[in-house]
DNA sequence: CTAGGTGCAAATAATTTGCAGAGGC
DNA sequence: GCCTCTGCAAATTATTTGCACCTAG
């Protein structure tokens, strides 16, 4: 199902399965978040001859490398987790049946970064835990898990917020060209309104396909929580539309619409180790990018013509002035 | 300086001061996080003859009986701090010196109660840590440090909340006065902007009674983060002011602005044990609530005078069309 | 007198370490 | 053969517990 990592270490023809190698591929195979004890236990399945301590160093070696991460659930014990795909995410806690879910939220870390700057503090990595009671143990029974398809569930949600966002644009664009007399200004927003729409529909497409994949993925519950950073620039900018702005005005109002998008998602689809859901968030960037420049050359380009008509004023007045 | 709390189960003429008085009292004299072990320490030097084992059930004890909380840093070991205050609080911890500081966040909490309906989980506590390096580890010296007077701190926050809200309080009733037609509305829009702007001269000379208290307390950077909630109500209200509203919806704008603010304001002080910071959000709370409740009368009363307004024209039409 | 508090030492529990032997290139 | 890995048992660390004793009401 996932695609193992190489093994660091191990030699490509490797020989036999030395019991460093047994380890990583069982904890691998693994999923969820396991203690020390419940590795050992499922090791000693299929190797009775494994020692705890073999284990320790072996799991202590996996965070060394990258692969492993060690979390504490305040259970008072470790437990570790695999650490490619998602950094940074938080968890949700049942103190019931010590089931572990995990969540993204760029929302919530956009205010810690907040709070740490504040408190001039250099934040290395944050610990965010909702403990409380699952669903399943409230309730008896078990809903939508999120099943630890969290590759799927990262780029249906990453998909979601694209498109959102792309429809906030479209309708950014609609209307600046609405309002605006310039008629080459006027092309210039049409123009994004259109891509806007066509990219759109290959993002909707795409959220299509990831459906046909796991057609129970649109029922699962939201993993990637995100509202504030990107999403809402547009539909502010269309509301600064509404207020009556002038030509330029509007090429301004898209400009930082565009900036603050493709810089958002450029930012925070970086953090991610290679996935679909990253790759989504920084062909997104790069889309918000092209129309940022456009924009910025047609802005450059208009008050050039401005300039050079109140030079020409300028220069009416001025011979004026010198009759 | 502060107040220890009553000693639970200690009879009121308690003879000689028994070990876990002595403990409890040390431990309440102590600021910041400590371990079991460093709690030892500190008794040991008033005391030699006490057990490690006793102070581990003292504090078991202390936590049952509210006094203490058991906090986990990642450490592999617990720490004990003070419970009385601010619940719910987050920290700041610094992973060179080990040192520990502590925040709130409005923000933060209403989006992990997002996360948690989203989840369909029922939220018992959460934990939200920032690891990281502290400034006086990164530069060298220590500069306004919080100081574990997080009661003024947390005061001088509560007071700047408030001031700001009433201030776009102010604004917004000033603005809506001044589009209402109806003579009657424009004087309850007048009346509440008054007073809006008296109530936040008082909250001023509060705010300056508690720099007395303190004279660095300004310098001292902020404890309680706060943004989304509340704040901005008004500001919102007030932009929809400006799109052209008639009376009746801008008491409604108005109503939805007061409610929201009473509302979160409530709620949010609550949650805090008798404090001065919680006076100010319950006082807060109840103003608002006045406010609330005028708009509504004054919204039903302009109802019912336009209900009658056309009960008479129907009156009207209806003798005409009998005619 | 008696329930609960306390000290001491031993028990637990998770994890780490010393050391001698094993295994692979 | 050399170097690293591994198993086993002992050590370490934080915390808990059993048990006999003590002490205040």
């Amino acid at each position: 199902m996932t695609n193992l990592p190489d093994l660091a270490g191990l030699k490509p023809g490797g020989k036999r399965s030395t019991k460093r190698e047994q380890i990583v591929s069982v904890f691998l195979r693994q999923e969820g978040h396991l203690s020390a004890d419940d590795l050992v236990d499922v090791i000693r399945r299929e190797d009775h001859r494994i020692s705890r301590a073999t284990v320790y160093r072996t799991l202590q070696w996996m965070v060394d490398a990258g692969i492993a991460r060690k979390v504490d659930f305040g259970e008072g014990r470790f437990r570790f987790e695999h650490s490619y795909r998602q950094p940074r995410h938080f968890h949700l806690l049942c103190t019931t049946c010590h089931d572990s879910f995990e969540f993204l939220s760029s929302d919530i870390e956009a205010l810690l970064a907040e709070v740490a700057t504040a408190r001039h503090f250099t934040p290395e990595h944050s610990v965010v835990q909702i403990h409380g009671t699952c669903e399943k143990c409230r309730t008896g029974e078990n809903s939508s898990s999120v099943d630890g398809h969290t590759d799927l569930l990262f780029a249906r949600d990453a998909l979601r917020i694209a498109i959102a966002t792309e429809r906030s644009g479209f309708e950014f664009y609609s209307k600046a060209a609405r309002i605006t007399k310039d008629a080459r200004g006027r092309k210039v927003f049409e123009d994004l309104a259109q891509e806007e729409h066509e990219h759109m529909e290959r993002l909707e497409a795409r959220y299509d396909e990831l459906l046909a994949r796991d057609p129970e993925l649109e029922t699962r519950p939201t993993f990637l929580f995100f509202k504030g950073a990107a999403h809402g620039l547009f539909d502010q900018g269309a509301e600064r539309l509404m207020k009556g702005v002038n030509d330029q005005q509007a090429l301004l109002i898209g400009i930082r619409c565009e900036r603050g998008s493709h810089r958002f998602f450029k930012k925070y689809g970086e953090q991610f180790e290679e996935s679909e859901g990253r790759q989504i968030f920084l062909d997104f960037a790069a889309e918000e990018r092209t129309h940022l420049d456009m924009l910025v050359r047609e802005y450059r380009a208009l008050v050039s013509r401005q300039g050079r008509r109140r030079h020409s004023v300028d220069d009416r007045s001025g011979r004026r002035a010198a009759r």
